[in-house]
DNA sequence: GCCAACGTTGGC
DNA sequence: GCCAACGTTGGC
């Protein structure tokens, strides 16, 4: 998962009453699709900061409540509204619930992910990419959690 | 700050 | 349904 450090950092997460937060605001049908069909309780989370000058991996989340409505899209005073979802009266977009588990104790950066061999086909890699729910390999995983030397969270 | 890549919108 | 115009993302 994406965000920009400087909207809703690792860190805040990790800040974030019981390290949960409500994942708001995604607005691209392709990532609405990932949360709702792909994430299981259970499953483990990359946070990565994008738009930032040291954009990389920074921790792990875990998904701890599947896809349900996001509430933000037909809140009007949200800076998350859809005004289109809001007219309708209906609601498509889903969000899902991560907890903080793990904090790369060595983030590991865009820079160094480059020039990891085993994260060359990482899709966030590729130009133009800029979907903020991106799939990611079991092994891919493991080597970002390797590179990235991770403690789990109190 | 620039700009390429992408998704969405809306005229036709 | 096509596609140009537009807005946004995000690396650099």
């Amino acid at each position: 998962m994406k965000t920009e450090p400087s909207v809703f950092s690792f860190e805040d997460l990790v800040k974030a009453p019981k390290q949960t937060t409500a994942w708001e605001g995604v607005r691209n049908y392709q990532a609405r699709n990932l949360m709702r069909d792909e994430f299981k309780i259970g499953d483990k989370v990359l946070i990565y900061h994008s738009n930032t000058e040291a954009a990389g991996v920074y921790g792990v989340a875990e998904v701890v409540k599947e896809g349900y409505p996001d509430a933000s899209a037909m809140n009007a005073k949200s800076q998350y509204a859809d005004p289109q979802a809001i007219k309708k009266g209906s609601n498509p977009w889903i969000l899902v619930d991560v907890k903080a588990m793990e904090i790369l104790k060595k983030p590991v950066t865009r820079e160094v992910m480059k020039n990891a061999p085993q994260l060359k086909d990482m899709m966030v890699l590729k130009k133009g990419a800029r979907l903020s729910v991106q799939p990611v390999s079991p092994e891919e995983f493991k080597v970002i959690c390797r590179l990235g030397d991770t403690a789990s969270l109190a």
